[in-house]
DNA sequence: TATTGTTATACTCTATAACTATA
DNA sequence: TATAGTTATAGAGTATAACAATA
């Protein structure tokens, strides 16, 4: 006779899903589970470019944006100052940026694309396009996501 | 005369917002940025039950799901089998898990809440599920995201 | 021989404190 | 005194290889 509280648990075979009832009304554990579905082929194919994604990342954002600094940067991208302060020194040695003090305010730094940056971005921007999948969204769901999502974070 | 190749270029007062327009169309970036937003307080409060959001969600799917084993838990959640046992280990030496090898198959390990895991589950989910806040969408956005969600990442 | 899980270890990412220079 | 950025370093998270036990 088994004895419940020694004894383990008679193994039936598990059904084919899980049952994620208690978290899938997250809306922070749903943004980390689709994002981890979507992003190693984000990072496949932005490493063709020597870039990971908080690369591209920063390299599209500079190009939209000229005359930004480091705080604005960082801010957006939720980078900590010093973190991102060795993120652009590797970038700058790659020769994707350049980093000029602000004349009018010696203190911070005005970023920018060297002429590789540029290119680099223009390519990147491409593959991320294409790397960026969701099969099984329609178009008119995934514009509906990500407005949804934009409404999260702000912009 | 300003030279263009040498000269800094000339400072305007930044606008308010940057400018997301290349970045806001790739899911992937808009989860990572969503996720972000939100994780921070999930983390805080889940930190006074001395738990990480990682190990609410192992605590949430043991629960959920009896006989559980190491793989579909890991599957699931997406961490590696080696990153796994290392956090069961210290979840098991808390107290809040316990593994049991699978009479059945003697390679697997069967995950089961211990009473005081049962009670912190328990605690953590109310916790979390006022933690997961998103202000700026109504009720019916955020079943609509959430929606969404799943279907990118399956289940 | 394949599968489940473990150990050991390296690598990346993130967080914190102390510092420089400029305002 | 406050702000933008840097340096140094520690800690957390993630990835890889080699292994043991079991099937």
């Amino acid at each position: 006779m088994p004895n419940p509280k020694t004894d383990p648990p008679a193994v039936q075979p598990q059904s084919e899903h899980i049952d994620q009832s208690h978290l899938i009304g997250s809306v922070g554990y749903c943004c980390l589970q689709a994002y981890l579905e979507i992003v190693p082929n984000i990072r496949k194919q932005l490493a063709k470019l020597q870039l990971r994604p908080v690369e591209y990342t920063v390299l599209s954002l500079i190009n939209s944006n000229p005359l930004i600094n480091q705080k604005r940067l960082g801010q957006t991208i939720r980078v900590s100052p010093p973190n991102l302060a060795t993120l652009l020194d590797r970038m700058q040695s790659d020769g994707l940026i350049d980093r000029q003090r602000n004349p009018n305010d010696r203190r911070s730094q005005i970023l920018a694309l060297t002429p590789k940056g540029q290119e680099t971005c223009r390519k990147a921007e491409n593959v991320a396009a294409k790397a960026d999948i969701t099969p099984t969204l329609t178009d008119a769901e995934r514009e509906q996501l990500t407005r949804l999502l934009i409404k999260v974070f702000h912009p």
